[in-house]
Order: C-alpha cells, then structure tokens, then sequence
DNA sequence: ACCTATTAATAACC
DNA sequence: TGGTTATTAATAGGT
C-alpha cells in the first residue's frame, strides 16, 4: 500500500527507516484505539524504536499493570515472578546465614551451650581462648603505648621545666641577648635528633596497622 | 476500507464484533510483526476480547519481560509496585544485621581489634570471658556426669559379679531350685529400689534441657 | 510535514 | 471461523 510494493524485511536505508517506523507506529496505535472501540477490547502496545525511543498505547477502560496482571493468569507465565523469585531466595539465602551466624554469636556467648554435644563444645572454647588472647594482647598494647607516652611526657615535661627555669633565671640578670639567642646551647643534656613538633606529640596507637 | 465505511464506536451486534476483533485482532499482529522487521523495532502487544480472550505478540529480538524492564526504566512508572521494593528493602535491612553480626564475631574471634578503642575492647574481654566460663561449666557438668555414669556403673558391676558368684556356687551345689527361686532374697546389701532397666542404663546428658 | 498513486486491510456477505 | 470482493484506509516514495 503505497507507491510500490515493498519486502517485509529490515530497510536499509536509515532515514527511510525511521520515517517508516514513525508512520507505521502511528498506524499500529490508531488500529488499536480502533479495536479498542469498536470491539470493547483492551488492547495495550509497547513499541522501541531501534534507537531506543518508547511509544506506547493502553485502552482507556484498563492500564498496563492489570493488563499484565491478566496476562500472567491467562498465560500462567510469570513476568516478574522471576525477579521476585530470585529476591526472595536471596533473602532466604541471608537469613539462613544470619541464623548461622545468631548461633555461632549465642554459643561463643555462652548460651543455648545444652544443643551442643561436649566434643561441639571443644572448638568453641579454643575460639574464646583464642579471642580472649587476641583481645589481652591488644589491651596490653595500647597499656605499654600509654606507658611509653607517659615516659617521653615525662621527659619533655622535663625538658621543659629545664628550660623554663633558664629563662626565668636570664629575665632576672636582665640578659635579653642570652635569651634571644635560646637555649639551643645550652641544653645539651636534652639532645634533639627529633624536630619538636613530633617530639611533644604523644604516640596515637595505629589503627589502620594490620587491617586488610 | 470495506464494502462501507464505518464510524469508530463500538460495534453491537455481538456477532459482528467478534468477527471484527478477529480480523483486526490480526491485523494489527501482522502489523507489528511488519513494524518490527521492517524497522528494527521492538514492539509487544497484548489485547483481550471482550469475553476476555488473550492474544499477543513479541518482537522476536526480545521477550515481554525485558520489554517491560525497559519500559519502567524509560516511563519511570513501576508496574509492579511496592512488591519489589519491599523485597529489596527487606534484603538490607537483613544484610546490615548481618554484617554487623559478622563485625561482632571477628571481633569477639579477635579479628580486627585494630579498629576498636581501649574502651570498647572491655565488653568484648566480658564477653569471652563470660562465654569462656559458660563454656567450662558445662564442660564440667558433663565431666561429672561422666564421673557419676562411671561410678553407678561401676557399682551395678559390683553387684552383678555378687550375683554371678551366688549362681556359679549354686551350680556347683546342684541345687536348682534355689537358682531358680532367684537371688532377690539374696542381695539384701544391693536394695532395688529402682527397675533394672533403669538401673543399668548410663545417664545420657539431657540435651534438650534449658533449650527454648 | 504534506501529497497521492498504489497497495493492504477489511466490512459485508456467503 | 474461512473465503470473496468491493471499498476504504494505510502508506511508500516523492516533494
């Protein structure tokens, strides 16, 4: 139906293509208002043009969801069933492994030990062993690193009053030039291969040391 | 395009209709087929009579499904609903709950104890501490039970052998009859009390005591 | 977008 | 339903 006949095959020309595409769209979505109409028949089409853009019809009397929600008893396919199939398996699939882990948590806890027979309870005391180490040793980490902290506080603190006391003692001779020229000289005692903004600084334990 | 032309308004006569929705019907089938080849396009329809008979078609390239994938993520409409939503929502929520049971195990397996404070390594010292004791304690009701199983039988023993050698010497006196009068006037220092069943039967931790 | 020769769809009838 | 055919509707190719 128009000036020639022509193939039901794909039009190669891209252009010509799409005015196709376009004119035909419009007549397949007329003829199902027809339909529609005429018929008392609900109709709904979903068109993609190859470039991707939508085009859609529904009849007036329904919409696209009861239309698919009628489509799936009539077929007994399922649309989206699949999808929340696949959903719900992967929920089961998690609390099976919460459930797991909510027993794993509760035994090293100490409770519901009665479901377990004595050589179940073995490997769960060596756990707690293990842990309880792992936990004493880490505790016993950040107490030597306080302890170290206190001691170079310690010492800066006498450094410090060292210090201090020098130049309480140059404001009382008056001697502004010692002053201005530090102590640098003098404090020999204290030597100081470490700049001073690291020296003062207390030690923070690493928190990032040995994490994957 | 007929004998006559017709006004787009619902046919009725009943019988008229049904022929015209199954002419157009596949009329508007060969046209999508046609769109479809012709212009690379994907195009489903899906129409019910109106005594509610099915038909439809797809693009071959493609499937109802992904039609409709494509469809929600171009119309921004969701065809079916909270559904999936709920679903996915529900699959967080137990997810979370499911990494921070892990955090919670690795921690108390003393794993990743870099990531703690000194304050909050305290509850989890408590904790195995407290599970350890749990752990010990039933272990040890199941040594003494193992020491009380021991000990009964070892008394039920006792007492068998003391009937043995009542039987063997009264089969070495030929006197029948008081083997079969039995020994129960005999052991007077073993009181039964209990059945026999019973009394030999090792005590069985009860492993669903305590059990919710 | 519009035009129109031509083909395709289909209404009425069997 | 399925076939026939007169008639209308859709549309291919051109502007």
């Amino acid at each position: 139906m128009g000036r020639g006949k022509i193939e039901i095959k794909r039009i190669e020309n891209s252009t010509n293509r799409q005015v196709t595409f376009s004119k035909r769209r419009n007549g397949i979505i007329k003829k199902a208002r027809e339909i529609s109409v005429l018929c008392d028949a609900q109709v709904s089409v979903v068109i993609f043009s190859s470039s991707g853009k939508m085009s859609e019809y529904c009849s007036p009397s329904t919409s696209l969801s009861k239309m698919l929600e009628k489509y799936q008893q009539n077929s007994g396919r399922r649309l989206w069933d699949a999808k929340h199939e696949n959903l719900s398996a992967e929920i089961d699939r998690v609390k099976k492994e919460n459930d797991n882990m909510q027993i794993e948590l509760r035994h090293l806890k100490g409770e519901d030990l009665n479901s377990l027979n004595p050589k179940e309870l073995i490997p769960i005391e060596e756990a707690l062993q293990n842990g309880l180490t792992n936990v004493r040793d880490k505790q016993m980490d950040y107490l030597k690193m306080l302890k170290k902290n206190e001691s170079l506080l310690e010492e800066e603190n006498k450094r410090l009053s060292y210090i201090l006391q020098h130049h309480q003692q140059m404001a009382m001779n008056g001697n502004v030039r010692d002053m201005e020229l530090g102590y640098h000289q003098k404090d020999r005692d204290y030597p100081s291969q470490m700049p001073m903004a690291f020296r003062v600084q207390p030690i923070q334990p690493n928190l990032q040391e040995d994490k994957q």
